[in-house]
DNA sequence: GTCTATAACTTGATAGAC
DNA sequence: GTCTATCAAGTTATAGAC
């Protein structure tokens, strides 16, 4: 039998993936799960221990799994240049993955994180901390795989293709039939990320434009009449 | 002097962009404002509708804008097809020339965008139904820029373009050193934004990748120790 | 138009019986 | 461990004086 714990977990990450942390109150969390009010506050101590409980059960493993896949890449390398693509494809799969596991739940969870990328004061300092020397390390190899790109540049687009993944994880439910219509066959999140990363890798190779303030001459200059 | 009612607009406006809705409340941004808090009651009915007149007070604008740049640059096109960042910049351009005008306040205005694209159940149906005409008269331009991608697949690209500019958006405060620091110059958001349609555009025209599950051996393949 | 006072309700959290 | 009962505080919204 699922333990009481889980089955809080379970409805809080449902319920906050559906209306956000702040608009969502523990009782309707507690309604979800079918268990009584009182009960969270044994298990968690407040509602923000309860999202940060929700946020930890599932990103350790990820992230564990994101340094596992990078390193494993580029130990193959032999001091090549990494690919964005494989890089890219490191950090998301495991994302990706675990919404393609429905016993796993990771659905609602996916979604969630989507969400918390817009409400960034709400993700709590301790996830902050631990996704934090990831982030670093990835800025690091997408680093040597774009020697080219001026560190100031990279740092933009990595906040672009950011937004853009967590779009996508948003997106998820308006997407999943998406990606299944292709051809009546069930939704590939797998496909779905190969469609996804080379939106993002063919930005990242972008060449960098020189400024051209009004150059656009149609669109940008005929401010006046 | 300035209108009670814009001075609660105003600090709506920052509020909401700096805690997000449901976060705010109405007593907070009437204390922002300096104003009493029956004050909102009377000049808006409610607080969704105070969110409401937040938005269309730039909205309707900036859509103006941006169908108006549009019609203008195919009118010059002669049936030639569309170039990809063109039909970008006539979207995005109204928005951070928003950002650029110190004294139009604009600048929460685009946080608050950001943030609202994420807690997209919030964003007003009356909203929803403006902006809804304008973004199918922009698939279309898209649409005849990229005769050659499979809708399905534009489609998730829109949306992956619209979730990097909604970070960039958001990350505002952040970005806005970062513009800066460049060569100490005042932040200058046409040129940021100049450095996003790249990205975007590149993105648009990726190649679609034959579906390659495995092929990348080194990373997905290695499950099995 | 702007204020005070207050209604009507929901929220997160706790104490204590079982 | 799980429940009921309740608290204290904060919420939107309204009625009515000025």
């Amino acid at each position: 039998m699922i333990e009481t714990k889980d089955k809080i977990l379970d409805a809080a990450e449902k319920a906050f993936a559906d209306g956000g942390y702040a608009a969502t109150s523990l009782r309707s969390i507690m309604a979800g799960a079918g268990v009584n009010v009182a009960a969270v506050h044994y298990y968690f101590r407040s509602k923000e221990a309860l999202l940060e409980a929700v946020l930890m059960r599932r990103m350790e493993t990820s992230n564990r799994e994101r340094l596992r896949l990078l390193e494993e890449y580029e130990a193959g390398l032999a001091g090549r240049r990494p690919a964005v693509e494989e890089v890219l494809r490191a950090f998301l799969s495991p994302t990706f993955r675990m919404v393609a596991e429905p016993a796993q739940g990771g659905y609602p969870f996916v979604r969630l994180l989507g969400r918390l990328q817009a409400e960034s004061d709400l993700l709590p300092n301790i996830v902050q901390s631990r996704l934090g020397p990831v982030l670093l390390r990835f800025a690091d190899a997408l680093r040597r795989a774009l020697p080219d790109l001026a560190p100031n540049e990279l740092f933009l687009r990595a906040r672009l293709a950011m937004g853009a993944t967590a779009q996508v994880m948003r997106d998820a439910p308006m997407i999943k039939s998406l990606a299944g219509a292709q051809d009546g066959a069930l939704p590939d999140w797998n496909s779905m990320m190969e469609r996804v990363i080379p939106f993002l890798s063919a930005g990242f190779h972008a060449p960098v434009e020189a400024h051209r303030f009004h150059t656009a001459g149609a669109v940008t200059a005929k401010e006046s009449k």
